[in-house]
DNA sequence: ATCCGAATGTGATCTACATCACGTAAGCAA
DNA sequence: TTGCTTACGTGATGTAGATCACATTCGGAT
């Protein structure tokens, strides 16, 4: 757990042991099982979380009660309501687990902490914000650009491992269309 | 111009004035004029632009000749093809002015090297990035979440001023819906 | 003023996808 | 086993928005 955290970081910044020590005696692990709520619409969020094993799904749900996912996260992947986060709001998205999952947790207050004291973990953040800005203005343009079909060849073609591990109605959530439609669409 | 990229930036974080002199010294300053490329499909990419006056799209051009707006950005805004930029990979997209324009522009290399001297310049870019990243989750939840009509009337509440300033097929390019459509729109 | 191209409006038709309705199969607890 | 819930398949029908075609209006250049 800490090895995949650590590893995680060291390819972007070079810490020194007793840095990533430091660094990592901040986060909480926390284990949950599947189906479980880590975040719901109207919470205080004060923490993001790395994911270390398992898969939580990020999701809106609508006045029509549609659901629509916004991140599956898998391991090495960090995941909250970032606009609640940031901006000390409620939380308007819920985060929960489509499997059993281990999660380190970090609050706001000590990322920032960490951010101010070392100057290479805000590098690290800052990098990792970067990537997540970039995936999600190309997600954004298939969005407008590709019909679903190939909206769900790409999310296949991206992360292969989604097809058994999350179930097709989760899939069409993800990339906003009809179960129907999505069913329809691979049986042919 | 200084004084703008100043205020800009010490809303975020504080630097000395010498500080932020140096930080300045890195920025170029560049006009262009209605209708101007600023990044095409296929450059290289080694600049970022913050807008001091006039407006531009970043856009996307498919096959079918169809256009497909990432950004508008207007004073105090920051554009880029930023996945090209932080990879080191030609441009994607295009970025032209709508209006005559005035721009600093910073180079990948200059921003790196001050990130790295100062932390301070390192915090702020990992909080616009935030910013920019939060928006974008929000711009795609819409996406799902809202017809043609409701993303219109948000587009217009957020950013009055696109109103007058940019012409309705290149908000339509924007909504991700053909102009026809929305001329119907707001003419009922 | 005159010209020309860009921007906009509007009708007719087409289509990708949603919605509704109903079915079957698989997992899981009592 | 039975019963229940969740996942998934598939037909019939509805609809938002795309596409095509053509008219009109506006703004800039000469």
């Amino acid at each position: 757990m800490k090895q995949l955290l650590k590893d995680h970081i060291t390819k972007t910044v070079s810490l020194t042991d007793e840095e990533f020590d430091y660094f990592f005696s901040h986060f909480k692990p926390q284990s949950f099982k599947k189906g479980q709520t880590i975040i719901s619409v109207g919470d205080k969020v004060d923490c993001e979380y790395f994911v270390i094993s398992g898969c939580v799904k990020a999701f809106y749900i609508n006045d029509d009660i549609k659901m629509y996912i916004l991140q599956f996260a898998m391991p090495t992947w960090w995941t909250s309501d970032y606009a609640a986060l940031y901006n000390q709001t409620k939380a308007t998205i819920n985060i929960d687990c489509i499997s059993d999952v281990e999660l380190l947790c970090l609050s706001n207050a000590d990322r920032e902490k960490l951010c101010a004291e070392f100057h290479q973990i805000e590098h690290f953040f800052r990098w990792r914000t970067n990537k997540g800005y970039v995936a999600s203005q190309k997600r954004l343009l298939s969005f407008m650009n590709n019909n679903v079909k190939t909206r769900y060849e790409e999310l296949l073609a991206l992360y292969p491992q989604l097809y058994n591990l999350v179930p097709k109605h989760l899939i069409a959530a993800y990339l906003g269309v009809s179960r129907e439609t999505l069913s329809r669409l691979y049986n042919s």
